[in-house]
DNA sequence: ATTTTGATTGAACGTTCATTCAATTAAAAT
DNA sequence: ATTTTAATTGAATGAACGTTCAATCAAAAT
C-alpha cells in the first residue's frame, strides 16, 4: 500500500545533476541549492534523499570512480590472443578516449578530499588496486600463454599505472594537443618496456 | 615620511598562517575569517593586505610551489663528480624527505583548482618544467663527463618525474609505511632504468 | 471514498562567508 | 607639537550556505 518509491531513480538523477553542475563550475562552487535549482526542484528535496551534503559527496565520488571499470572493456574478446588482448587495453589506457570519457578536474578534486576523509581515501585506493589487478590478470594470461616473459605480472602492472598516472598528472598542464601526442606515445612505449624487463642498471 | 610599511612581512605571516590552517583543516574549510582568528588580528586586515581571496590563493600557491626547489641541494657539490650529484637527486626524490616538507592534500587540492584557473595552471606547469629541466642539467652534466650515455636528457628528466608524480599519486593512498617503503625502492629503480634506455620492444 | 505512504514544497533557522567603510591607533618626518 | 602615512580595528553588509520541520500533494491499496 501506500504509493511506490522513487528512491533509487531520483538518487541518480540528483547524482548526475551534481556531477554536470561541478564537472562545469567546479567540486568546491556547486552547493545543494545550484543543484535543485538546475533540476528544478526544492533543496529539501536533495536533503530528503541524502541526509547531509557528506552523503551527497561519497555518492558522487562512486559515481565518479565507477566509470572507470569499462576501460577494460575488449571488443570480440573470444577470438583475440591474450597478447593482442593486453595490448588494445594498454592502447585504450594511453589513448584520448580515457581523458575524454572522465573529467579530471572532478577526479582529482575529489582525490585532494581523500586526505581528509577516509572513507574516501580506501574508495580511490581500491578502485587503483582494482585496476592494477584486472591488468595483472591480462599479463598473467600472456604469460601462460608463452607470448611474454614478464617476470612478476602485479609489479608490471602496477608500474604500468604509475607511468600512467604520472603522465595524465602532467598532461592535463599541456595544451599543445600535437605535443600531447607526442608525449603521450612516448609514455605508452616507455610502459611497455615495463613487461620486457631485463634491463640492467650498471654498477 | 610617515610609518614605515610592514606589508611585505604581514603578506607573508598571513601566507603561513594560511597555509598552517589548509594544511591541518583543509583547503575548502579555511576562510578568512579563521585566518584573522588564527592570528589573532581583524578579518579585514587581511582584506586590506591581499584585495580578494583570490589574491590570497594565489599567494598560498607560490608560496607552496616554491617550497619544491630545494630538492635540488646537494652539499658539498663542488667535491663531487656528476654522477654522483645526479644519484644524490635522485635519491631525495625518491625519499621520504620530499613526502615529509610538502603536504600533499594541499599541493593536490591547489592542483585541483588549476582546472578552473588559467593562472594557476601555467604556475603549476612552470613548477614542473623547471623540475624536468634542472634534472635534464644534471643528466647532461653526466652524459659530457662519459658517465651517463643516455639519448635525450629532458626526456630522461621528463620520464623520471612521470614515474616519481604516479608514484606519490598512488602512494598518499597507501598507509602501511613498510610496503611503502618496498613500493618506493622499487619505483626508484625503475626511474633508474631510464638513464640507461637500450630496452627493446619485440615486435 | 478513505486510508496509507512517500514525494515534494515552502518557509524559516542560525551560521558563515567575503567584502565595505569609516574610525581609531601608532610610528615616522617636519 | 603637528603633520603625514600606514596599520589596525570594529561594525555592518548582503548573500549563500546546509539543514529543519510542518504542510501539502499524488499515487497506490483497502
Amino acid at each position: 500500500m501506500g504509493r511506490r518509491s522513487l528512491k533509487a531513480t531520483r538518487q541518480q538523477e540528483i547524482i548526475v545533476a551534481f556531477y554536470k553542475l561541478a564537472k562545469k563550475e567546479g567540486l568546491e562552487n556547486t552547493s545543494i541549492a545550484k543543484i535543485a535549482k538546475a533540476m528544478d526542484v526544492n533543496p529539501s528535496l536533495i536533503i530528503h534523499y541524502f541526509q547531509t551534503k557528506e552523503e551527497l559527496i561519497y555518492a558522487l565520488i562512486d559515481f565518479i570512480l565507477d566509470k572507470y571499470t569499462p576501460i577494460f572493456h575488449v571488443p570480440n574478446k573470444a577470438s583475440k590472443t591474450p597478447k593482442t588482448i593486453l595490448m588494445e587495453v594498454i592502447d585504450n589506457l594511453f589513448s584520448k578516449k580515457w581523458n575524454t570519457l572522465f573529467d579530471d578536474s572532478l577526479f582529482y578534486g575529489c582525490y585532494a578530499l581523500s586526505f581528509r576523509e577516509n572513507k574516501i581515501k580506501a574508495r580511490y585506493k581500491a578502485l587503483l588496486d582494482g585496476l592494477r589487478s584486472k591488468l595483472a590478470e591480462l599479463i598473467e594470461d600472456c604469460i601462460s600463454d608463452g607470448s611474454l616473459a614478464t617476470d612478476n605480472a602485479l609489479e608490471a602492472a602496477d608500474l604500468i599505472f604509475i607511468i600512467l598516472d604520472g603522465a595524465y598528472f602532467y598532461m592535463s598542464l599541456v595544451k599543445d594537443p600535437k605535443l600531447l601526442n607526442e608525449k603521450l606515445s612516448l609514455y605508452k612505449q616507455k610502459a611497455l618496456t615495463v613487461l620486457y624487463n631485463h634491463t640492467e642498471i650498471p654498477a
